[in-house]
DNA sequence: CTTGAAGTTCCAGTAACTGGAGCCATTTAG
DNA sequence: CTAAATGGCTCCAGTTACTGGAACTTCAAG
């Protein structure tokens, strides 16, 4: 498929998918005129890495990400130790944003008249899923 | 406090601190010295920031969330919407993080003994939340 | 065969940092 | 008190991850 099919399958613009392709995360076939033709793999790798740039993962991360699953030169246990320590970053952003929509849920609720909010939220917000002090 | 103290609390490096000055996202006090000087107020906006910031928000979006809670001359019901706009936003969020979440935790699971993972697994990962097809 | 949408490359610009040079202020060791 | 280390300051250049625009080609419809 040309790349605008994947560019609205994957809801990346033409503009990025060319840019990944520059920067090797994809290398879609060519067509005999020229254009770019895109298969079913590549456009789930173009998805894969549409959510995770959204999500806050870096250009790198995510090479690492796609990586779990296609490297198969890998050993078994590396992979298993890169799924392991991914998979807690995630929980970890989960929490945050969990802590995130409690805060907003909540002035959204005391928003709820026309009174302005004079916020003690705000010391719920900036505590967060703070460390505990200490450093790393 | 100092450029560092606020640093090192807020999980911020000094030059992105500064950064977000030039921005105008914080304005903190200056010391006679001609240092910055941070109050705890100041903190709790960076910390926050840093928090967004990891979680995939834009500066923009960023600069709307931290209007939120302190603009209070914007009409309450304005305040209210925004919320649940970012909310609901959020909650997209949580949802791909979790499937991400599962899709690796599957694959750690299957790379248990040392077998290749031959992966029927990117298809889930591709899927994620994908809309029905059809388009906005 | 023309018109327009969609593709191509290339180059320049933007957003959000990040590193480094060069200089002043503060703390700490001798 | 002086010297060195540490941390702050500004400014400017570089990086990452796109994004927009110019100039050209290709394809599908009328």
């Amino acid at each position: 498929m040309n790349i605008g099919q994947a560019a609205s399958l994957s809801q990346l613009p033409p503009k990025t998918i060319r840019y990944y392709e520059e920067i090797e995360l994809i290398n879609p076939a060519r067509a005999e005129n020229g254009y770019r033709d895109y298969s079913d793999g590549d456009v789930h790798r173009l998805r894969f890495l549409q959510r995770a740039r959204g999500l806050g993962f870096s250009i790198t991360e995510c090479r690492l990400l796609l990586s779990l699953y296609e490297d198969k030169d890998r050993a078994s246990h590396d992979v298993k130790a890169m799924a392991l320590d991914k998979i807690s970053e995630i929980d970890r952003k989960i929490n945050e944003l969990n802590s995130l929509k409690h805060t907003l849920s909540t002035l959204a609720e005391h928003c709820n008249g026309d009174n302005k909010p004079d916020c003690p939220i705000i010391e719920d917000l900036a505590r967060g899923s703070q460390e505990p002090r200490g450093g790393p």
